[in-house]
DNA sequence: GGAATTTTTTGCGAAATGGTACAAAAAACC
DNA sequence: GGTTTTTTGTACCATTTCGCAAAAAATTCC
């Protein structure tokens, strides 16, 4: 089987670098790479059509080995949601954290968000984090504290990021940016849940850009004095 | 067993009234009740965990019944989600068409979605529409299809009532009608998903009137010389 | 009452599922 | 080389799954 020539995530590095010379038969896979096969898999068809012989195919380990690295198909599952968040968490901080102009952030921060949700070879993946919302949280306490938490991250990050705008002076001191965050929140579930319908990224891109002109209220929709109830 | 004493739909109460006299042995159950109780069961855990047993239990029939009146898992899926559409459809219709404010009809529109959203035994069922997108949508073309005329509708009836409201000066003309109903969508979508983590209502409640005080523009975070890039 | 028709009931069966036991294999340690 | 340790490969088990066939039941038509 050809090699993935893909750039490992540090925790695979780690465990690739650290060798502390193990006693018995080596591995005949690598963990961290067999995790991200197996993120695919539930990303593409869910935990509940995914069987452990479809797991076992994609990893190429066999069942009892799979059941020795990971647990069972539940702990697998949720080491692989686990996964998926410290990989998109990585792949937006930097984003969020930088000086460039809120506008400039949000049109990055969707930008990867649609790479996310839009790879995919079988089709387009989604947000794992909606997925599970969508399924597994209900039922599991422990699945739905870990989405209830990526819900948290996420509101948080677009908050921070719309406080500090504020405080630049990008938006008038009157902006609430907890209000704002959830809709910048509900804009990436939005385009999660359409891609997955295979919603095109231009329209999934046009939401976007509408979002952001309202987010950032250039879009002059303002006279304060209409809009309310009599 | 009690029979239940909620309205019956339309189509329900159609199939008792034209009764014509039917040849063979009289069925056992009703197909709009039973249809329902599918849906119930289809909402709260999806198509694949929902095993023809669970439905067969659900709905009182026994599995020859269920695939002579319905046919087999996919087309009951399928039946469920038309009537689940036609139920959500029937609840809002009234709301989007009248005439009253903007503001008052949004917070209508959204207090029915909560309702639906949060209802369940064991459980806030979510909007199925969304749930369905995230998990069958994808591999299944004629399932995908439905579920983008769901969100299609949804996003025509909101873009309909924001230019009622320009029309009616409720709104400013600059405002974009189809930004605008993305938003409102945005916003359903984005409640139904953290409605099925659970989320308690109030904090749904917030999102939502957030969201409406954006769309309605009676939050002035309008300042449309700054937001922009420079 | 008997034939025709439709539904229900029972039960089968082939396949898939999650999980595990156990021996063979491959390495380090002595 | 032999022992120990860890992983792999094979096989198996009990259960569940979907779907269907064939008989039994309940009704109308004649």
């Amino acid at each position: 089987m050809v090699q993935k020539t893909k750039k490992l995530s540090a925790a695979a590095k780690a465990d690739l670098t650290a060798e502390p010379k193990r006693r018995g038969r080596p591995r005949g896979y690598q963990p961290e790479i067999a995790l991200g096969k197996a993120l695919d898999l539930f990303r593409k068809d869910g935990y509940a059509a995914t069987s452990l012989d479809d797991l076992s195919a994609a990893t190429g380990m066999n069942r009892p080995s799979l059941y020795g690295a990971f647990g069972d198909k539940r702990e697998l599952y949720i080491k692989s949601y686990q996964r998926y968040r410290e990989d998109a968490r990585a792949a937006m901080i930097d984003i969020f954290r930088d000086e460039a102009p809120l506008r400039n952030r949000l049109q990055r921060i969707y930008a990867i968000a649609l790479d996310i949700y839009l790879s995919g070879e079988f089709g387009p993946r989604g947000c794992f984090t909606v997925m599970t919302a969508a399924s597994e949280a209900v039922a599991d306490p422990e699945i739905r504290a870990m989405v209830l938490e990526g819900f948290v991250e996420l509101d948080k990050a677009f908050a921070s990021c719309f406080r500090r705008a504020k405080e630049k002076g990008e938006l008038p001191d009157s902006a609430d940016a907890i209000v704002l965050a959830h809709l910048a929140s509900a804009t990436v579930h939005t385009i999660a849940i359409r891609a997955r319908a295979r919603v095109p990224r231009k329209e999934l891109e046009a939401i976007v850009n509408g979002a952001i002109d309202v987010m950032c209220a250039s879009n002059p929709q303002c006279r304060p004095d209409v809009g309310r109830d009599p």
